[in-house]
DNA sequence: TATGAATGAGACTTCATTCAT
DNA sequence: TATGAATGAAGTCTCATTCAT
């Protein structure tokens, strides 16, 4: 290998890193736009000015703006999922994985609302695509819906669709950790608790 | 009485009704395309075109954009409240008066879902001014609290917030209803049933 | 006589009355709003408003808006003339009557400037129509022209034409009182008296 | 220095000239309207169309109207500066400068009075920030105030702020050429003459 | 005569997008 | 590939003027 194959390689790689770095600086700093200042006010220029690129430039890497809020909308479900489904193992006691998400949850909310506040702001995009986005963001909350299916397959759970039994339970948490986050309600650690086991006496069996 | 008094009387009404007309047309006008388009695009020339008026009028009747943003939100919110509360009885079964509240939902949901779908768009305005408003928005929903606290004295409803409350039960109907509207889930009257049973498990005490 | 006739004249001048006082409402409201808020901003609706009556009316006083203007310029230049011509006698001294005049102009700027400010805000307008209207204007300044003459004839003042010796003298007059008002030039009682004399000397043969 | 250096420094001076052009123009174009035209009416579409250049294009040179005009009043005071001291060494006699400064002005009239009608229009903004800037335009006319400052120290003019002896002086000077330019009073050579000399013995000692 | 609701042209400004470099 | 100047349509709001009552 030649000193010139080095730097070649060197400079690829310098140019991936820069093309990929170019198109995710973008869509952090559109993410944070979106966080601190919401819709409204939310430019491409602005946008451009954050991620330290020309306006023009977003252009390469998205089609438009609407593309761009599209993948940004994937991209805060997916850190919701991520998030949501941190340290729950499939092994672990129905009971406890269920615990373990709703407080994921109320962190989710804690760190300033950041992400679900974005959340809140996609609802007012034109809605997605409806046929394969659907069923793209389903599959992030594998470990939700096996949780569903087993306490269901156990007798544990109501026999309901699964995103019956999800708008029932952990849809409550985030509603509950918005009006939170918001300072509308106050919860302390014993509320929270609380919150948790009313919601969970939803989907089962009684 | 003559006839002059009565053609007199026709005539101020009229006057008067094509004032208020003005205002509710540009209510109603508002409203529909919101409803039907969403806030982008939501253009004050759209606005005064669809009430039939000119660009100008609106601007007799509401101070700016802002303003007339909130007064729908306002109106969206009582009628919300009214269609809620409708046939609720404080002196019917609590089980009963829940029932009724979950049905009135469903049927707003059904209704085009033109008045549901537009309350998830005020949900991105700046949220309203957070002292008189709040407080009178709560008050719109005076059966609904009535309800919850009956239930708590009678040791039938877990000791929670009614916010709480709210949050596991009536506000899991809407988020529900708004999916049903949107044909996200399809609901049967079964469904329905074991959906609105679920939910008053979450409420009660067991 | 009999009571009819006397409540028809009672009437009648109510009538009359009440037709001069629009009139004289506007294009004073107007004056006011000129003299606190300048040009920008003076609005039909705001004149209207201040003059008590309704938008409409205006025109039934004035073709439009340029009309109610050139009233106004030429109401304040027949005001700054009497105002600056007060008080003085053409069989005075013209030096002393040159006095009466400077300090009479500077009792303008005094108070509050209005008067004055007024004039600067007509001089954007389009210039008046330069034919009859300055005839008309200068018939105003009868005493001014008179004294000019006057000490032309006696050989005390340069044989220059009147506007000359106009700009040489009061209108720097004028100048500083502007300034003097709006703060930019300060003058102590001595000052004053040495830029009369000043411009004095400017018009007097030495 | 080969053909492509050449042609790299025409092109690079081309786009530099390209960019600096737009400001220019827009400049210019609003120059041009506002002499023409004076303040009402003068929208920025209109600037734009003058200037060759798109509505919005305004705004990448300018943050808004108000900082346009300023910098148009600025423009224009300076080229006033510059033509009134054009031509005036600081070692000429006092009285040749006074009157070089004088004719000087006559000139700025003569071309068209674009420039001093301009001056005018300014007059009706709401003044500059009156800290730096006034600070600002003073130095623009140092060889006026070096004049004065001279000609009081040798007993020359008279012991009056310099604002004042401006004032008697060639801003007399000012406002005669003004109502030259407009043909309201005819100068011809003597006329002119006898002026500069009454507004000399203005601030002269006697 | 007086009203004032209504009009609609037009003002300023923003912003997604394009394109020459 | 990246830039960023330029575009111009579209947005919100103002305001002189008209006209039915």
């Amino acid at each position: 290998m030649n000193v010139h194959s080095l730097l070649g390689d060197m400079m690829s790689n310098q140019a991936l890193n820069t093309e990929q770095d170019k198109r995710e600086k973008i869509l952090k700093a559109t993410e944070s736009l979106l966080a601190k200042e919401g819709f409204q006010g939310l430019s491409m220029h602005k946008i451009a000015k954050h991620a330290g690129v020309a306006a023009g430039t977003i252009y390469r890497y998205f089609d438009d703006k609407e593309h761009l809020l599209k993948e940004i909308r994937f991209r805060v479900t997916q850190r919701i999922a991520t998030t949501l489904q941190a340290n729950v193992d499939d092994a672990m006691p129905i009971r406890q994985r269920y615990r373990v998400m709703w407080l994921n949850l109320w962190n989710l909310a804690r760190d300033g609302g950041r992400v679900l506040s974005n959340r809140v702001q996609y609802d007012s995009l034109p809605i997605p695509s409806t046929e394969k986005e659907w069923e793209l963001e389903r599959e992030l909350f594998a470990k939700v819906e096996q949780m569903f299916r087993e306490g269901k397959q156990s007798g544990l759970f109501k026999p309901l669709d699964n995103r019956i039994l999800f708008g029932l339970s952990l849809q409550v948490g985030v509603t509950l950790a918005r009006k939170h986050a918001l300072g509308v309600i106050h919860f302390d650690d014993d509320t929270l608790d609380a919150a948790i086991d009313a919601s969970w006496d939803a989907i089962i069996q009684h």
